[in-house]
DNA sequence: GTAGATGCAAAGTATTTGCGACAAG
DNA sequence: CTTGTCGCAAATACTTTGCATCTAC
């Protein structure tokens, strides 16, 4: 099991607000990858007085302090969701819009490689599939 | 050599008007991956009466006619490239911001056996590494 | 007690659009 | 001719920010 986002901050010195405990506990809950509005309509159900300003704030404190993970999807707004020890890309139904997240071990090897074969050392990556359903 | 962007529009339907060629020109003449103000200062210098709105449209109505790529790199504005029959990924140097482009057979093959696993059959996808340069 | 966080509304960016004038086929 | 495009400015969508107030530590 991986910490709890309220821990995570602690170890990274974030400080514990009020809003932030409730914004960490909804990202927890989710297990979808939502937007900033769904994220602030979910948090403004707990608590209403919580401006999107803030949403805004933390979302973009969260991810700085390796938190959460902001993706930015083919023509959709950035949509974030927890980082866990578990690192995986997705696939997106474009029919439907869902995303299934998926590992592949040879891949990322692979894109080690191409990196070095150019002189680098690979930082980060951005692997996005699009898919549409088979009619089986 | 692949058609040039004129031959393309031909083929496509898409009207040809003066502000299409002149945007097509400047496409096909960079090497790099402009932005839409990078892309309209070029423009401009050949016809300073072009507006930045019709920058906008031409390289959406371009980008669905499959006749331009669009490239939404991390925390960077949109960027676009003229699509040649060879696909490419790209690598990134997150330092200086040079791109660079790289072709993996074993990838992408490799990406429609994902999708294929999860039933779904590949459309498309988008592959991005970041990296800093070695110090050799 | 103090540095940093919040809410609000205003300001920024990047991009799209309504509309009357204009040009391509 | 007629349909679609252009330039312009206004509108939109998303995100950031200045400031006075408040809160975690």
């Amino acid at each position: 099991m991986t910490d709890s986002i309220e821990k995570k901050c602690e170890l990274k010195g974030v400080k514990l607000t009020e809003q932030r405990k409730i914004i960490a506990q909804v990202m927890s809950e989710s297990n979808d990858h939502p937007n900033v509005d769904e994220l602030y309509n979910r948090v403004s159900k707990v608590d209403s007085k919580i401006s999107i300003a803030t949403v805004y704030r933390t979302v973009k404190l969260f991810e700085e302090s390796g938190i959460l993970a902001k993706h930015e999807f083919k023509g959709d707004k950035a949509r974030y969701e927890e980082l866990n020890e578990g690192h995986h890309d997705h696939l997106i139904d474009i029919k439907s819009g869902e995303i299934i997240e998926f590992v592949d071990e040879e891949i990322e090897n692979l894109q080690k490689k191409v990196a070095e074969k150019y002189g680098y050392e690979l930082v980060d990556h951005k692997l996005e599939l699009y898919g549409v359903k088979k009619k089986s």
